[in-house]
DNA sequence: GCCAACGTTGGC
DNA sequence: GCCAACGTTGGC
């Protein structure tokens, strides 16, 4: 069973259409104790929601923990943690910070309650329901 | 551009 | 160990 998470980003910095053109990225430069540890606990093979925070304010697709955390590279000597990402898929439809607040099932969603949080977990009941609300299936892992 | 929320820092 | 000050994030 993977586990789910929400990844955070400002479309300014690295959208989603990028992650998509580039096939993977290195997640780095968290410098929050608490997205960190999330960091810490990611493995290959878990899925992301990807948020689009600022300009966009909506959950643009899915993407994949591709690679076991490891030593930040942005911050040498430090004790920070980064992961490598792919894309798995665009949602058909985005789903918006403003639906997800207007859903009652959703109200301990950490876009939520956690507004500032980067990188936050997501109970796979959470992850289905965004994924419904765009309109969107998983495509076959193989 | 403003401001609320929140995490971090540092003085005591 | 508390708490005020400060910086950053992100929604509006």
């Amino acid at each position: 069973m993977p586990s789910y998470w929400l990844i955070k980003v400002e479309p300014s910095v690295y959208p989603f259409a990028k992650l998509l053109e580039e096939g993977s990225t290195e997640w780095s430069g968290v410098r929050n104790f608490q997205a960190r540890n999330n960091l810490r606990a990611m493995a290959p093979g878990d899925l992301a929601l990807y948020y689009h925070s600022q300009e966009g304010k909506a959950v643009v697709g899915v993407a994949q923990i591709t690679s076991a955390p490891y030593p930040d590279p942005t911050a040498p000597g430090e004790d920070w943690t980064a992961v490598k990402v792919g894309p798995v898929c665009t949602l058909k439809q985005e789903v918006t910070l403003a639906q997800v607040k207007a859903i009652k099932g959703l109200a301990k969603f950490p876009l939520v309650t956690h507004s500032r949080l980067s990188v936050a977990k997501v109970t796979s009941e959470h992850f289905k329901q965004i994924l419904a609300l765009g309109k969107t299936t998983l495509p076959k892992r193989r």
